[in-house]
DNA sequence: TCTGGGGTCCTAGGACCC
DNA sequence: TCTGGGGTCCTAGGACCC
């Protein structure tokens, strides 16, 4: 049986709800009908695009590229900071919203999700006329507007939503491939990114269906799984299923553009150790446990490397991780100026297999979690800036590096 | 007034074991 | 009296996505 796919894309995600935000709060202009983005702050050297209205997109601009070239393309240009708070609380109402037809709904990122309709189709009817249905009462309700893809795999579906924006539906079905998806640009495959299209064209490869006619041999001895798997995509092939509630992590990071370039040791570790707060409490509230701590850095030449260890004995504690990555941090760096610092944390597990090694002190790992635990209420009852491990204080971060 | 942040997955190379 | 081969684990780096 063939499956019914249907993407569900928020346009222009982060400018759409700003624009609500500030709609909401009085702003006499919906920034939707201007030239408009969303934008990082310059003076924390963040100045990327992260959104952009459909005619600064008319204008040129792309997402990713500086504020300052942003500007040059569209001198009207109108910047606006982003409310990450304010956007997961419009993705839950709209997830709440879709999850009220069916369980089997994969959230895909803050703004997207798949929704396997095969089997709710004999409640709701015909898939299109559902799409529209959604599509009509999310603009209603939550008054931003989303488009609508439907194939009969993921793939399909999520080419079929980016076809034509805004609050549009598409279809691309099995027996539309060629004729719908065949004739764009190689570029526009998922999958395919900036790395990877100029090779493809370099070999006579420039529209999806120029890969999906190529000699799938010669495709993979030059790509190898990538190879195979981009060939599968542009010939619309995908089994991968939806799954529900994808929560479990593999990993958890955090890392940070320093406003000004750190030049010595001591101005890194209370960066270091925010940074361990933050993913510490984010395992935590996991309930899970890390065997694996990584510390990257960018210098100023926008190098990056990293350096990790895996532990014997996972960990939950900041204070461990904390001290890992000072360890790392101190093996690994060049002494050139650093413009990134983040701490990563992999290979989680849920259970904690508790094995205190030989050596170490069962008493003072048993105090060390309780004392982490009481950090953590305190924290969730009267927010995260209510404890600050001394060093961090002592350096006040928030306010030399991140302001 | 160059170049964000949080993820996932893959690959290559080295260490180590049999 | 000289360097095989398979397998696994670990690390670093890179590509891609939103």
């Amino acid at each position: 049986m063939k499956r019914i796919i249907l993407h569900v894309d928020v346009n222009n995600a982060f400018l759409s709800w700003t624009a609500l935000l500030l709609l909401k709060e009085g702003y006499k202009e919906d920034i939707r009908k201007l030239d408009a983005i969303i934008g990082g702050d310059e003076d924390k050297r963040r100045g990327v695009v992260l959104a952009k209205s459909t005619s600064a997109k008319k204008k040129g601009v792309v997402t990713g590229e500086t504020l300052y070239n942003a500007r040059k393309k569209c001198p009207n240009l109108q910047t606006f900071s982003p409310n990450y708070h304010f956007y997961q609380e419009m993705s839950n109402k709209l997830f709440t919203y879709l999850s009220s037809f069916t369980p089997d709904i994969e959230q895909f990122s803050i703004d997207e999700c798949f929704l396997d309709y095969t089997h709710i189709k004999h409640l709701y009817g015909d898939e299109l006329k559902f799409a529209y249905k959604i599509k009509d009462e999310i603009k209603e309700k939550l008054g931003f507007t989303v488009n609508v893809g439907i194939g009969n795999n993921k793939l399909c579906a999520k080419m079929a939503s980016d076809f034509e924006k805004p609050d549009r539906v598409h279809t691309l079905y099995e027996e539309e491939i060629k004729t719908k998806m065949w004739l764009l640009a190689i570029e526009d495959l998922y999958g395919v990114g900036r790395k990877t299209a100029p090779k493809l064209r370099k070999i006579g490869i420039n529209t999806i269906g120029d890969l999906a006619n190529f000699d799938l041999s010669k495709i993979s001895s030059i790509f190898k799984k990538q190879g195979l798997e981009m060939w599968r995509f542009s010939n619309g092939k995908d089994d991968s299923p939806v799954i529900p509630n994808e929560t479990d992590n593999k990993c958890i990071s955090n890392s940070t553009t320093l406003a000004k370039n750190i030049l010595n040791r001591n101005e890194a570790y209370p960066v270091i150790m925010a940074l361990a707060e933050n993913v510490g409490l984010s395992l935590r509230q996991q309930k899970k446990y890390a065997y694996v701590i990584a510390i990257q850095i960018r210098d100023k030449y926008f190098h990056n490397y990293s350096h990790q260890k895996k532990l014997d004995n996972p960990t939950n504690l900041t204070s461990d991780i904390y001290n890992v990555a000072i360890k790392l941090f101190n093996d690994t760096w060049d002494e050139e100026p650093i413009r990134l610092i983040g701490l990563r944390l992999d290979k989680l597990t849920a259970v904690n297999p508790y094995q205190i090694s030989l050596f170490e002190e069962v008493e003072e790992k048993e105090m060390d979690t309780s004392l982490q635990e009481t950090i953590d209420i305190l924290k969730n009852k009267y927010g995260s800036k209510i404890i600050r491990n001394a060093v961090t204080k002592e350096s006040a971060i928030k306010k030399k590096y991140q302001k």
